[in-house]
RNA sequence: GCGGGCGUGGUGGAACUGGUAGACGCGCUGGACUCAAAAUCCAGUACCGCAAGGUGUGUCGGUUCGAUUCCGACCGCCCGCACCA
């Protein structure tokens, strides 16, 4: 028999998938739905082994649910707005070639080829839903919910300080700044005061917060991440009364420690701050020095406390008589609680540090059971403990003295308890011109006016001129100028877009329905919505899907949908790998210039030795990438799928390498032997008699293995069942002369089971096996549970905890019986030498433990 | 600094709610087939030991008849947040 031919397979197999629509396209809506997505791509011109990992696991749980029975729903779009395309226009104009591409061109050139290198994978997709969000027909309708939003107060437009990225010329939300510097350009971002749109999310603080509770189906660290990320904390916030007759808010988690205080400290981004700055100069300089450090060299100066004396003072709320100084602190963040707080050096790090250098006092009010070695003076103490120095407070508990300070300065109407949050709300213009832009126009005479709906959508021109600095949206010759919608008169349009986050935050539900005339279609919606499992990388376990649970809260308030949470179950998966090469100078060189001889590197066809890294993730940056395409040329698609959920869990990194490649590609001829040299097999559907022996042995074999397989790939254990399916190749081969029936049984177990991860070769293998109709409409073999039962069971005897004997009785043998065959045991016996055992611990089915 | 996770053979990793540690793959060793090689097939492969036996899941301790699994301390690595009052 000829060996398997992974190209001819994949031809033929593909067009028949697509050509069989009812494969891809779900229609039987009398099954129960199972609606399966992966993380959709941007479209960067090519795919790479991330996409295939991610790809390939999702695309097992669509197949092996339809073949179990379900309506799979497993759509495949485009989140095509970004700045890639915007740089390549550039790149364009500036290098003078081909000065006609625009992003919308370069665009869908590299989703024509993305389309066709997914395709090759053998993805089981239902392509009639394709789209695009840069698809005026997608982002028409993300306008309509920006306007529905809108006048649901779910958006605003206010002028804040916000993150401006230096070298993007754009701003950037919160969650979009790490470590101080541009999630995408990696530059230190600046602050600046602009007019901006945002997204009122804090509005769902609290549901999205106790709602993580309910996402059982999450991964435990992302529900946690989020959790930090929302930043819920309880505390009190109350008035200081100051010497220039005003009255300064501050916030607390600790108003117990409020005997403690030594100072009042403000944010030098405090109003009151910059109030104090204008006839204060010496106060301008030194919230000057605090931007500086604030910002570019934060990771650098990290520890060090500046503060500056304005000369004011805060009366103590329970002693008018007891001044405390107000100072401006470059620890104190504006953008968290008021902007102001009180000290308490005594149990606090910050202000114990703050008051060391400026000598205030510390002063102890909480006091530990256990006082030994108790000195503030030498470190801050933060644990619990009972109350001192502390008048009425004095013998309370931290939580007392809490609800007590409360409870008199609520009855006094100078404070209230309230619940402050981390999350700030998505500031979500962008001042780029490849983008969903924001219907939206300004009016000299009516202000800020909404683009009406049937003037929907506010289109993106499409001939920008990209050789201009700034947004060429703001510098395009008509786009920018209008009328009014509400007096007729000359207008402008906003011309910044929204922050492509926001086209992904509600992809999936235009899936259901991706041609409704509205944005969503709420039949369509309820019934496949929420997403049943949902995959895609770790580092979307804030942005993305945080945005994507606040929208999908925000269209059930606007009458969209009925649902609050998108994603019943999430699954996060881990990266490709690659080991990194480096040449004597420190660069970067490929994997495919690289040559292995006696455990050493070298360039190829060189003597040149080369320094072996650590494996990272693939990176273009380190050259450590694995074209997948060239991959699948090599050695089939199916064994780069097969590669991909072998071995490595799939929530940890996966490294990749040729040798494993290989390995995979032998077991799909393997496979493909089993199959096409089986001899004297009967018809398919031939009943199968009694098995005894060797037969009963495999038919054992195989059940047990659908019966762990169905288990592993429900519960997305792909390295299992990629194990369990090792196994069952081992009984067949070992197998080779039982009965011919037994065989096709294991064969086509085998075959089934495989169909899901290697698609093509279970197909081709499937019809060789004889069967007329495709192994993607057989529904998924079922484990007889009298099969995968053993008829005896092993027991290990141990005598004092370690192993000295086995006994093989019938499954179920009572106590008694597994005692007897334990003590009769001759090794055992040969053991306790005539000892008279103390206590026989007896597991049944499991061990025997006999304590002397 | 705070929060979370992970440490198992040469290697990737198995081991369900505490119950025979190392499934399965890679690699390696030996054998068969071959003029030879590749491919394939068969056997072996935690460590020490000829063997009987002993030792083993980062280290130390605890709970238990029994611990990779539970608890405590420490060491190492990874991830997230970071002056959050």
């Amino acid at each position: 028999m000829a060996r398997y031919n992974a190209k001819e397979s994949e031809r033929k197999w593909q067009a028949a998938w697509i050509a069989a629509q009812s494969f891809l396209t779900p229609t039987d809506s009398a099954k129960p739905k199972c609606y399966v997505l992966e993380m959709f791509p941007y479209p960067s011109g090519r795919i790479h082994m991330g996409h295939v990992r991610n790809y390939t696991m999702g695309d097992v749980i669509a197949r092996f649910k339809r073949a179990q029975g379900f309506n799979v729903l497993h759509p495949m779009g485009w989140d095509a707005f970004g700045l890639p395309a915007e740089n390549a226009a550039r790149d364009n104009v500036s290098s003078g070639k081909n000065s006609g591409i625009n992003p919308r061109e370069w665009t869908y050139a590299n989703i024509a080829a993305m389309r066709s290198e997914l395709q090759a994978l053998g993805l089981a997709i239902d392509w009639t839903r394709e789209f695009a969000t840069c698809d005026p027909e997608y982002y028409k309708h993300q306008q309509r919910l920006f306007l529905d939003f809108y006048k649901d107060e779910l958006v605003y437009r206010s002028e804040a300080d916000v993150n401006w990225d230096p070298v993007d010329l754009t701003v950037l939300a919160n969650e979009q700044v790490i470590d101080g510097k541009g999630w995408r350009s990696g530059a230190a971002v600046e602050r600046r005061k602009l007019s901006q749109w945002f997204f009122r999310i804090t509005k769902y603080s609290d549901e999205l917060l106790r709602a993580l509770d309910g996402l059982e189906k999450w991964p435990e660290k992302v529900r946690l991440m989020q959790k930090n990320w929302i930043g819920r904390s309880e505390g009190l916030r109350f008035a200081f009364e100051l010497s220039n007759l005003t009255k300064l808010d501050v916030f607390t988690t600790r108003p117990d420690t409020l005997f403690g205080a030594s100072f009042v400290a403000l944010s030098p981004d405090h109003p009151l701050t910059e109030e104090l700055a204008k006839s204060d100069e010496k106060l301008r300089d030194f919230i000057a020095e605090c931007r500086k450090v604030g910002t570019a060299e934060a990771e650098i100066e990290t520890a060090e406390k500046l503060g500056y004396d304005t000369g004011l003072t805060a009366a103590h709320p329970f002693d008018p008589a007891w001044k405390l100084p107000v100072m401006v602190a470059n620890f104190v963040l504006m953008g968290y609680g008021t902007g102001a707080i009180f000290g308490c050096p005594a149990h606090d790090q910050r202000d114990w540090d703050f008051a060391r250098k400026y000598r205030l006092p510390i002063l102890p009010v909480v006091m530990p059971a256990d006082a030994e070695g108790f000195d503030v003076q030498q470190a801050p103490y933060v644990g619990p403990g009972k109350l001192a120095n502390s008048r009425f407070l004095d013998g309370l508990d931290v939580e007392a003295a809490k609800a007590e300070i409360a409870a008199r300065l609520e009855a006094r109407g100078v404070g209230k308890r309230t619940v402050n949050y981390r999350l700030r709300d998505w500031l979500a213009s962008r001042q780029r011109a490849w983008g969903c832009p924001i219907p939206m126009i300004h009016c000299a005479k009516c202000g800020v006016v909404p683009v009406k709906q049937v003037d929907l959508p506010v289109r993106l021109p499409d001939d920008l001129n990209f050789n201009v600095r700034g947004n060429p949206l703001d510098a395009h010759p008509t786009f920018k100028h209008t009328t009014c919608p509400s007096c007729g008169g000359p207008a402008t349009r906003d011309t910044d877009t929204l922050d492509t986050f926001v086209d992904s935050s509600w992809y999936f539900a235009r899936f259901a329905d991706p041609t409704a005339s509205e944005p969503v279609n709420r039949e369509a919606v309820n019934y496949w919505l929420p997403v049943d499992q949902y995959i895609g990388g770790i580092e979307h376990a804030i942005l993305h899907l945080l945005y994507a649970r606040f929208f999908t809260r925000a269209m059930h308030e606007t009458g969209w949908t009925t649902l609050d949470e998108p994603f019943a179950a999430l699954f996060t998966q881990g990266m490709v790998c690659h080991e990194t090469y480096q040449g004597a100078s420190g660069n970067w060189i490929e994997p495919a210039e690289i040559e292995k001889r006696d455990g050493k590197a070298y360039l190829r066809g060189t003597g040149t030795e080369v320094t072996v890294g650590h494996s990272e993730k693939m990176s273009k940056s380190k050259k450590n990438t694995i074209a997948p395409m060239g991959m699948i040329d090599v050695f089939g698609a199916d064994a780069i799928r097969w590669f991909m959920l072998s071995d490595s869990p799939p929530e940890r990194d996966v490294d990749w390498s040729e040798a494993g490649a290989e390995g995979c590609w032998k077991f799909v001829q393997r496979i493909w032997r089993l199959v096409s040299e089986a001899e004297g097999l009967p018809a398919p559907g031939t009943k199968i008699g009694e098995a005894t022996g060797a037969a009963l042995e495999l038919r054992q074999a195989t059940h047990r293995a659908i019966a762990a397989v169905t288990d592993d790939l429900a519960h997305l254990r792909f390295n299992r069942a990629v194990a369990q399916i090792y196994a069952l190749a081992n009984a067949i081969t070992a197998a080779s002369g039982v009965d011919g029936a037994a065989r096709r049984e294991a064969l086509e177990a085998i075959v089934l089971m495989v169909g899901p991860m290697m698609p093509h070769l279970a197909e081709t293998s499937w019809e060789a096996l004889g069967h007329t109709t495709m192994l993607v409409d057989t529904p998924w073999p079922a484990a007889i549970a009298a099969l995968t039962k053993s008829d005896t069971v092993t027991l290990a005897v141990q005598v004092n905890g370690k192993r000295r004997g086995e006994i093989v009785l019938a499954p179920g043998a009572g106590e008694a019986a597994t005692r007897a065959a334990a003590l009769a045991d001759e090794d055992v016996k040969r053991v306790l030498d005539g000892k008279t055992p103390k206590k026989i611990i007896v597991v049944p089915n499991r061990i025997v433990n006999i304590v002397v």
